[in-house]
DNA sequence: TTACGATGTATGCACCGTTCACATTAGGGG
DNA sequence: CCCCTAATGTGAACGGTGCATACATCGTAA
């Protein structure tokens, strides 16, 4: 642990995921360079390579973090989201998070999940198994599978659509109350149509 | 026109747009690059910034011209979606066109989208519209602005969970069917939900 | 015809990811 | 205790990139 001499770092690769984070929030995905992470952790520019196969490895790594970050803060949104009002709730920690860390939520999902990188498949499942659980509890005559595939579209395409500039995000209250008024939008609007279309029951 | 001595090239910006639509289907993001257009565009490598200001611009360029196909590609399935089937429908079309143009996909919406890239702005509001347009003729009665937002999220995220290969995609008919049964879970679990929450109308 | 503005070229800089040979050091087996 | 090996960090180098700058070429309009 003390570094008599400054050869050998201690870990690196930790210094190595701090720092990266670092980057990503203040200059944005393209800021985040192998080199620039080794000088930021005052090491050489090839030292990462000890801890990391190549750049991927690293955003990788960084993303799984995200991940597990993001799992924990809609656990701590609410236990058990049943409501429209909680459902909202929940939706909107995930599309704050999107906007608090841009370049980190891009991280996550820029690039397709590499099979490879298990750490990356493992967090994500998290992620979906959280959105099954809520659906099954909150929907316990539906098809939970297919629903809860819908509730984390709606949910990550606002996320995508705000972060994309696509959707007003001038103040943080617009964007919460927009968020709301999507989720909200489903559960009035829907009945809706299917009595305009004129349908009882849906086909399998 | 004719290009007597090959100095002139004739329409470089538009083959430079050409030449990125191909290296982006071919080797997807990473193999766009500014030398490699104006290699393949037969064209020394600071030529393109004649028509270019910069990297970016010559994705904002390629990514409107995406939003243009898409918005074809929509209009041209299904005249004036109303029904679940017809919604459902739509929404293949745009998950099948992330999934057939990866690459393109994420250009349209990996940046934040540059106020000043006019071209861009201009050609998302066509679709934005689009989907508002669908949604007031299908809910009469709805707010038309929340909930055209929400579907235009689901569908958006739909598109971006098979992309990031957080669902299924190992055939074009299992994502058919998924994207159908998330659409169709919406209006079949919607009221299942409102049961269980028992709650009678939303509150603004 | 000639001058000019638009278009394409050549060169150079700083940065990037990555590889390879090498230096340093921690920690365990004699 | 010492030395040897494996892990870790260094340095130089290669090819690629975006971009700025100075220069060459050419269509066109006065």
């Amino acid at each position: 642990m003390p570094q008599s001499t400054a050869y050998h770092h201690g870990d690196l690769r930790a210094a190595c995921l701090r720092a990266a984070r670092e980057l990503l929030e203040e200059d944005g995905s393209a800021g985040l360079s192998l080199r620039a992470v080794a000088r930021r952790a005052g090491v050489s520019a090839t030292a990462p390579y000890r801890h990391f196969a190549d750049r991927d490895a690293l955003v990788s790594a960084v993303a799984a973090e995200g991940y597990r970050e993001l799992a924990e803060q809609l656990a701590a949104a609410h236990p058990a989201p049943s409501t429209p009002d909680d459902l909202a709730a929940v939706a909107v920690v995930y599309v704050r998070f999107a906007l608090d860390h841009p370049a980190l939520f891009r991280a996550m999902f820029a690039e397709p999940c590499d099979p490879t990188s298990e750490e990356r498949v493992a967090a994500t499942a998290v992620i979906s198994e959280y959105v099954q659980g809520i659906v099954r509890d909150a929907f316990p005559g539906s098809d939970a599978s297919a629903l809860s595939t819908a509730v984390w579209a709606l949910v990550h395409g606002l996320a995508f659509l705000h972060l994309d500039g696509k959707l007003d995000t001038s103040t943080p209250e617009v964007v919460v109350e927009q968020v709301r008024a999507a989720v909200y939008a489903f559960f009035t609007a829907a009945p809706a149509m299917r009595a305009v279309a004129g349908r009882g029951e849906v086909s399998a």
